[in-house]
DNA sequence: CGTGGTCAAGCGGTA
DNA sequence: TACCGCTTGACCACG
């Protein structure tokens, strides 16, 4: 199996962010016009900032990258309107070019307001609008993006709540629909719950490794992976995991800077016996300074052979 | 110049 | 009950 790593949104390496933003009430402050503008120049730097991001992850081999939805900042807000698309359009698609050439593959991640299955109205509804601009933004780029999502909240009432988000799911756009890959989360829904909404609903499934350890309802992983595997099958793209070391045993939940390289050999004999090629999230804190740490130990201490410089063969 | 509080938004968990 | 983490940064007031 071939296994490909990759970060999320900064390069500390770089040092750059391609998420420079303004908070709503400095734009207000400042006046439509002038709010305007600002906005412009923010976006026009945060493109110019990814367009280095991703020429360095081409330069080193890296082939798998998370978007920041602070790209284009406020965009969802429902008071800043604001076309996100249209005055930016040759950028989207430089952007899209750059992925393709490069062969890098981009996925998003609707922040923590995205709640599909919440009771209340407004909040579907602000969900929506922000899953609306993840898939406009892949369409303006021409690219099969994804983005990973959460299933929201339990309310009290789990079985409830799965159902609230099939409803819900259902009810959206086909072509948002074909954007969504779900992901289990560390606090409520585990492995077995994800695992059936995506089969109910025909998605693929994201395990996030890290969360199962967090939270989990004694699942043996040996015995869903088949079953998580599966749900990739009528995908052009590889399947997708995240991955990330536990910060402290006291603080289990957070993220740690670094990846444990025992732990990820581990992880990656466990996904040996299904022999699939898997892209790998890596979610630290240290970004792609752990990526690079984790890729020197492997080549030091494994017999991995690698195809280049994240790209290696199990 | 550095630090802490605030900013659009939701949840569940912890002290 | 109030704050923290998830995501991740700007900018102000203050010392």
């Amino acid at each position: 199996m071939i296994i490909r790593l990759g970060y999320v949104a900064i390069s500390l390496v770089l040092n750059i962010t391609a998420s420079k933003t303004i908070t709503y009430t400095n734009y207000n402050k400042i006046g439509k016009e002038a709010g305007y503008k600002k906005l412009d120049i923010l976006i026009r730097e945060n493109f110019a900032k990814l367009k280095e991001i991703l020429k360095y992850n081409y330069k080193n081999h890296i082939h798998f990258y998370r978007l920041s939805h602070n790209l284009i900042p406020l965009a969802t807000h429902h008071n800043v309107d604001f076309d996100y698309l249209k005055p930016y359009q040759q950028l989207w698609q430089e952007i899209g070019n750059l992925s393709k050439q490069y062969d890098i593959r981009l996925d998003t991640h609707p922040d923590q307001f995205c709640v599909l299955n919440s009771p209340r109205q407004e909040v579907v509804q602000n969900s929506i609008v922000m899953l609306e601009f993840h898939q406009q933004i892949f369409h303006a780029m021409q690219i099969d993006g994804k983005a990973v999502l959460h299933v929201g909240g339990c309310f009290n009432n789990k079985e409830k709540a799965i159902k609230t988000f099939i409803r819900n799911f259902k009810k959206l756009d086909q072509k948002i629909q074909n954007i969504i890959i779900l992901e289990n989360d560390d606090k409520v829904f585990g492995v077995k719950d994800v695992l059936y909404i995506c089969e109910t609903l025909n998605i693929p499934m994201v395990l996030d490794y890290h969360h199962y350890k967090c939270h989990n309802d004694g699942e043996d992983l040996k015995e869903y992976l088949p079953r998580i595997l599966a749900t990739w099958s009528h995908e052009n793209l590889r399947p997708k995991m995240h991955f990330s070391s536990p910060k402290s045993k006291k603080e289990f939940r957070s993220h740690s800077d670094y990846i444990d390289p025992l732990a990820f050999i581990d992880f990656l004999e466990l996904l040996r016996p299904f022999n699939t090629d898997i892209d790998i999230m890596l979610e630290c804190k240290a970004k792609d300074y752990a990526l690079f740490t984790l890729i020197a130990y492997l080549k030091y201490k494994t017999n991995y052979h690698f195809l280049d410089e994240t790209t290696f063969k199990v």
